[in-house]
Parts: C-alpha cells; structure tokens; sequence
DNA sequence: CTATACTTGAGCAAATCGTTCGAGTATTCC
DNA sequence: GGAATACTCGAACGATTTGCTCAAGTATAG
C-alpha cells in the first residue's frame, strides 16, 4: 500500500459526498467547489471508484454521484486502494526490488517480511475506519466548533 | 507521512549494514553490490541519514559507515522520516491543501484528524520496530533456510 | 431541443524516483 | 610527499506520477 495525497484527495471527496447524499446525487461540480479540486481530477477519481462499485453515476440533469453501499460498509481502504491502484502486495510477490532471481549470499527478499507487516498492520487500520465514522467525526467536530464560536469568539489555535 | 519505495531502499540499506558492521565501517561501494542499488543513490540516502544522526561516516581507506546508536535505538520510523523528509504533519499544520485560510461552511480541514489518526497509528507502529529487531529476524530467517536446504532441498515456494 | 452532468481522452507543467557523471576532500598506507 | 580509498557534493537525465486544462462525446430531464 502507498499513501500520497491522491488518496486524501480521494477520502475527502467521499466524506463531501457522504454528508450530502441524502437529498439526491451530488455532482462533481459541487464538490469540485466546496473541496476545491479540480473537476477534471474529480472525474479522473470518481471514475475508478465507480469502477470499484463504490459510487454510482446518474447521468442527466439532477444526475451526480451517490454511494454504492451504506456508509458504513465503505472503508477508507476501499477508497485508496481504488484511487491509489497498484496494491502491490509487498513489491515483491516476485518482481523486482527484491534482488532479480537467486541472490547470491541468501538474503534474498531482505525487507519482504517487514514489509508485509507493515502492510497487513496499515490495511488493518484503514478497514477499520469506515466511511460512516468518518462523517459521523465531522458532524460532531461542526457541532463542536459552533459551540466554541459561540462561547469563546476570540480564541483560536 | 509518506510511504514509497524511498524508505523500503533505506531500511534494506540499514540492515545491511547493522548486518555487518561488527567488523569495522561498512561501505557504500559494498551495500551497493550486495542489495543492487546504485551507488549515488545510497549516497543521497545516507547523506540524510548521517544529517539526522542515524549514521556516522569514517572518511579515507578503511572507511565507511557505522550505526551513530544502537541497533536497538534505531526504529524504522526513524528511517524513514530521515529520507523522506517532508513529514508533513499532516499536510494541513497550516498550509495549502487544506483550503485556504477561513473556508466558507465550516468544514474547513474535513480529513485533518482523520490524517492526523492514521498518521500517528503508522509511526506508532513503525517506531515500535527497532532495526535489532529487522536484524534478529534477517538472521532466523537464514538459518530457517539453511534448515530447509538441508532437510527438503528440492522444494521451493 | 436544450441544458445538465457524467464519460473519455489527449496533453502539460511540476515534482519525485532512481540513476549517471564529474568533480572535490579527508584519510590511510607506502 | 604521493598514491589509493572512500566519503561528500552538485548537476543533470529519463521515467513516472501528480494534479490540472482543454476538448470532445453521451445520456437524460424538462
């Protein structure tokens, strides 16, 4: 698994469409402005994860993007690993960077073990926390933020 | 912070050289052979690494590199952090990316503590792995195989 | 029929990756 | 002092990835 800001872009549009898809399909266009992303990086993102069944298009006027499951069943890893394409398994489910063939001395896949740990730990992690936590966690921080404007106007870190 | 392949060439280098630097400094030249990565870029890689202090360089005949700590004082977060520099935060301690300045509904830096989470679940786990662990576990794994080359020669995975 | 909005593809500047080349400097050994 | 060794530094390169712009297309509501 890699992690880049393509995934972020990636979760951050989901959360937009998350919070807003109750009332028909969002379009990219909207997104594009309220996450100021560009509409054609937009389109390029959408269209693996509608690839990856995570959303649906509707096509047309009122058309847009709607989520293809419940909220709770999409997980932040579904969403890079469907932007972010090469999975990799480790590198080194037998291609390169792990020293061509048979090494010389026996060490032949040095950090394979390391890494497929690391992998199978950040996996872990980011299946855990679905699509749902993630708008639920943004609702209670607006909540949380009104009630800080409203008591302490003139503080901010 | 990021995960690419950087890091991987990094912590290979890193054992190698915990591997054998019981006999004196280790050099570049050598890593380079055994692990085949290119000589200039060990020496980009161990350039940041003796910046941060993870390494020591002993110049002239005989030189080489040497831990700067303990094997067991080096975690692989370190590492990493070390040679790809831009750590980051999370992308969003302040600058770009995370809409600009005041955003207009409030939802001004929606993936910030979701980033910050993973963040801090990635380097807590990759700072619980010490380099003397990656080395212990490099050398049972040679001893497995020499077990299996010599009980079942034949069969390979 | 028209406006909306998804769909697809080409192309582009910038950054990153891993490399090659070409200097320089410190040190050991003779 | 004069090699040879090995770190140090910087420039430049092709390949790939990022994120974006532009330009065409198709499906559908009204």
């Amino acid at each position: 698994m890699r992690l880049t800001t393509k995934g972020r872009f990636a979760v951050t549009a989901m959360i937009d469409l998350a919070l807003r898809q109750h009332n028909g399909p969002v379009t990219l266009a909207g997104i594009s402005k309220r996450q100021e992303i560009s509409l054609s990086y937009l389109e390029q993102l959408f269209g693996k994860l509608r690839r990856h069944e995570i959303v649906e298009s509707v096509r047309g006027p009122g058309g847009g993007y709607n989520l293809a499951r419940k909220a709770e069943d999409v997980t932040v890893a579904d969403i890079i690993i469907a932007v972010d394409e090469p999975l990799d398994a480790t590198q080194c489910g037998g291609k390169e960077n792990c020293h061509g063939g048979e090494s010389p001395k026996g060490h032949r896949c040095m950090t394979h073990d390391l890494w497929s740990t690391l992998n199978a730990k950040m996996v872990d992690y980011l299946d855990s926390v679905s699509l749902k936590d993630l708008v639920d966690q943004q609702n209670s921080k607006l909540n949380e933020q009104s009630v800080v404007v409203l008591h302490r106007p003139s503080i901010a870190i």
